[in-house]
RNA sequence: GGGCGAAUGGCGGAACUGGUAGACGCGCACGACUCAAAAUCGUGUUUCGCAAGAAGUGAGAGUUCGAUUCUCUCUUCGCCCA
């Protein structure tokens, strides 16, 4: 018998199905499915979390396909970013030719794992074939008034010269230079997702086939909030008599000790000349840009000559302060202080002396209870608060304040979202190009269409600071309509390249448009998303955004939300090493006799530490190369065991005997195959109904697991079909009956391992003809089953007996079963609880 | 600090609407084939017990004839947000 050769086989199956555009998609009346996973960056190899994810995904799109949809199964190249750009600066590559060697590699590995994908509709985004698409859908957006262009904050890295990612940004110092990043304004572009923040929210509700935890922390992140807006009243100044303020705590008014501005506030012109006030602005920069820092940085203030007034009152003045941890992009850039019951106004209080009122008190706290060593942050009912006194916080006492400052024209109801507009302009080289340019007077130019694409220019040297399009001075200069312009040199967040990259794979191919609207309302929405938690908020909002703003006025293709079913899948860990001087080791670099103790490979002197599992990385030095395991195993076998432990949501841990049972199990099951070819005689005359009734269970086991996305249960019933019809086999058969149900499982087979599938059917003669087997009922139960005897709810015995019979019957067989006798002799029956065909319970005494 | 989720043998994990806990795989043990090994196949494998039997799904309570599944409290771990 020849041993199964995966390398020859694998190879001839995908240049099969290349050949004959197998995974071609086509527009027909047909119902469609549209099967995505999110697509890789090109970052040289693919790693196992990619052969996680597009193997679930192909699962799912091969099962569609057999079960007779179009399928819509496309494949790109996420192909901006910064590790182009990165890899530019130190071996002064070039980021295209970097990026374009890089994506030919890892095709090349996604067609070796034999993915059923329409390669025809392959984009990618650095290519300006992409790009020049959303360039003009960024001025379609700026013509609807959704781009728009303020100053703004960024990371600045002052020994670099350059803008830092949040990402680069590690303990508040640049990754590379090691420089405190300070925070500096820049005038940059923004998308106004704003403008969508309640319809984001409340579309939620529709999308039920997402996952319930992705939805959760979506809405979190859009933060809707109900409060208040109130206007202080202000003395000290004859430049300003009120100043508005944004609350979601109306209710601690009586706590009010202090009023707080952002830097940014408009009132900061007044200050603008006081050198202590530069001086304190300057020490806010050095605070990072994300929420975190500023929560965690020292709370500081600059002291203002202005007194505000508390209006519910009209009787407490407190100081106004300038404080660093107030946003001038959240409310009002303006936010009033009440240390008791806030933990940042509790440690500005403490530093700067402030008075601290409490006015709300734990339930169970008598009315004299008073915050001392921290705030009480949590619910409670209102004291020292004249007519809020009694009310439980923070329900009631919110709303009966809010009633009382409408009443009285001091403030009013307002709803206030988390959700920021989201900042698209990165200092980089290595994204698409912003098509705007600038006139003498510094006015905003849109670059004409006829003008589009704005390509990248090639160049040279990488090894500058900061942004190298700014250097371009030749690039840069631009005439529109006469007049001289300079180009903008910052390029887009490679996010909005991933905004909409699934509505360009329905019409991949047209040069004129983006996308044409009849493909669009074929193919769209995506029927099923595939990918990582981590892309849980901002991908998937950005995403959701965008197909509203394309179509917010013209309703062309009549869409809200891009993804209709959304998979997020778990990563892939692996077990870490460290040597005894704590670095790293490669999983390569040890081994071990008993799985236990490991040793390094020829230092077998020294000691090596066993980490806990850790999700795949470089850093860690655990990673497994999948190119390696395929080279190995092949690519059935791989894909067969990152689908078998673990259910695809949660991680798996990869394990070496685990990918070697999956790699013996493709090879015993050419065995099979051979040893059912060569049963070609009837040899008996009747049908084996033991294997309809196996095979149509099974089946329906298959049905189930798949469309609930428990690819592992899948992986189990493989092996319960091997070891049954390795079994079967042995016996006297019935030949047709045989071939029929063989050739089911086979199909069923296929979506996880298709390239032996295929050889399997092609050696039966079966390559046509092929589609998802019907369940057939009448297997699904046979006449008799199996009922679980309890008594006094613990299981006694089980008795074989035909379905449908009376309780009454039931209870007759027990009693005349003599191996019961001990649990019922002498003994009163008192109830009986019989669920028909599966259990029976007797109660006695 | 807040939100969400998880906890089942030596390990990964199964168990549909409450109804035979531990499917399937790994590991381990024994056996068959073999001169031998690998591969393959077979049998066994929750714990305690010679056995009959008993206990058992992180801990404790509750609802129920019956709870891995539902409710409450707690512990540990993970993820997200701060």
């Amino acid at each position: 018998m020849d041993r199964y050769n995966f390398k020859i086989i694998e190879n001839k199956w995908q240049k099969y199905w290349e050949n004959n555009k197998s995974f071609k998609a086509l527009k027909t009346d047909g119902e469609k499915f549209y099967c995505l996973e999110m697509f890789p960056y090109p970052s040289g190899k693919i790693h196992m979390g990619h052969v996680r994810n597009y193997a679930i995904g192909d699962v799912l799109a091969r099962y569609k396909k057999l079960q007779g949809y179009n399928v819509l199964h496309p494949m790109g190249w996420d192909s901006f970013g910064m590790p182009a750009e990165n890899a530019a600066r130190q071996n002064n590559l070039s980021p295209k030719r970097w990026t374009e060697e890089n994506i030919k590699n890892m095709k090349d590995q996604l067609k070796e794992l034999g993915l059923s994908i329409d390669w025809e509709r392959e984009i990618s985004t650095c290519s300006p074939d992409y790009y020049k698409h959303q360039q003009k859908i960024f001025l379609n957006l700026y013509d609807k008034g959704l781009v728009y262009r303020k100053e703004s904050y960024v990371n600045w890295d002052p020994v670099d010269n350059t803008v830092l990612a949040n990402e680069q940004v590690v303990d508040g110092k640049g990754w590379r230079s090691g420089a405190v990043v300070e925070r500096k304004k820049l005038n940059q572009w923004f998308f106004k997702i704003s403008h969508f923040s309640e319809e984001l929210l409340s579309d939620l509700g529709k999308l039920d086939e997402w996952p319930e935890k992705v939805k959760i922390m979506q809405k979190n992140w859009i933060g809707k909030s109900f409060g208040c807006e109130i206007d202080f009243k202000i003395e000290g100044s004859d430049k300003v008599n009120s100043i508005k303020c944004y609350t979601t705590r109306p209710d601690t008014l009586f706590g009010f000790s202090f009023l707080a501005l952002s830097v940014d506030h408009p009132l900061s012109k007044y200050y603008e000349n006081d050198p202590e006030f530069i001086k304190f602005k300057e020490n806010c920069s050095k605070t990072g840009t994300t929420e975190e820092s500023i929560a965690q940085a020292e709370k500081i203030g600059f002291k203002t000559d202005l007194m505000a007034i508390n209006p519910i009152n009209n009787t407490n003045k407190v100081p106004v302060y300038f404080a660093n941890f107030v946003l001038m992009d959240y409310g009002f850039g303006a936010v009033f202080g009440c240390p008791a019951h806030d933990q940042r106004d509790f440690d500005f209080a403490k530093k700067y002396n402030l008075e601290i009122k409490t006015v709300v008190k734990p339930k169970n706290e008598n009315d004299d209870y008073v915050v001392d060593t921290e705030p009480h942050t949590g619910p409670g009912v209102m004291i020292n608060s004249d007519f809020l006194n009694g009310l439980s916080a923070p329900e009631k006492s919110i709303s009966e304040t809010i009633k009382y400052l409408e009443k009285n024209n001091l403030g009013n109801k307002k709803t206030n979202y988390r959700l920021k507009d989201w900042g698209i302009s990165r200092q980089r080289y290595w994204g698409c190009p912003i098509p705007i340019a600038y006139d003498e007077n510094n006015e905003v130019i849109k670059i004409p269409q006829e003008d589009l694409p704005v390509k990248l220019p090639d160049i040279e040297k990488f090894n500058t600071d900061g942004n190298p399009l700014d250097t371009q001075e030749e690039w840069k200069s631009i005439i529109i309509n006469g007049k001289k312009c300079i180009r903008e040199t910052d390029t887009l967040d490679t996010f909005v390249d991933s905004s909409w990259y699934f509505l360009r794979f329905c019409s991949s191919n047209n040069k004129e448009k983006a996308f044409n609207e009849d493909e669009i309302k074929y193919w769209m929405p995506v029927d099923q998303y595939i990918g990582g938690v981590e892309h849980a908020i901002l991908h998937l909002l950005y995403s959701r955004f965008f197909v509203r703003a394309i179509d917010m006025d013209n309703k062309t293709f009549n869409l809200k939300e891009p993804f209709r079913g959304l998979f997020t899948q778990g990563m892939v860990c692996h077990q870490t090493f460290k040597d005894q001087n704590n670095n790293w080791l490669n999983p390569d670099e040890v081994y071990s006799e008993d799985g236990e103790k490991y040793l390094i490979k020829n230092r077998p002197e020294e000691k090596v530490m066993v980490g806990p599992s850790e999700s795949m990385s470089k850093s860690k030095k655990n990673t497994i190369d999948p190119g390696k395991m395929i080279e190995a195993y092949g690519a059935d076998a791989v894909r067969f065991f990152i689908l078998s432990d673990s259910p695809p949501e949660k991680d798996i841990q990869w394990s070496d005997s685990g990918m070697a049972s999956a790699f013996r199990y493709v090879q015993k099951f050419w065995l099979l195959n051979e040893k059912i070819l060569k049963i070609t005689k009837q040899k008996t005359a009747e049908s084996n109904e033991k294997i309809d009734f196996f095979v149509n269970q099974a089946i329906s086991k298959i049905n189930y697991a798949l469309e609930s996305f428990r690819y592992n249960v899948i992986i189990s019933v493989f092996h319960e079909f091997y070891s049954f019809f390795n079994k079967v086999s042995e016996n006297e058969l019935h030949f047709s009956n045989l071939r029929e149900n063989y050739k089911k499982i086979l199909i069923v087979m296929m979506p996880v391992i298709p390239h032996i599938i295929n050889e399997c059917l092609e050696s039966l003669n079966e390559k046509d003809e092929i589609s998802w087997p019907k369940v057939n009922e009448k297997f699904l139960q046979s006449d008799m089953c199996n009922i679980v005897v309890q008594i006094n709810g613990k299981k006694r015995s089980v008795i074989s007996v035909e379905r449908n019979l009376k309780e009454k019957i039931i209870i007759e067989k027990i009693q005349n079963d003599k191996s019961l006798d001990k649990y019922l002799l002498e003994k009163k029956l008192f109830k009986t609880i019989y669920i028909k065909d599966r259990i029976i319970n007797l109660i006695v005494k």
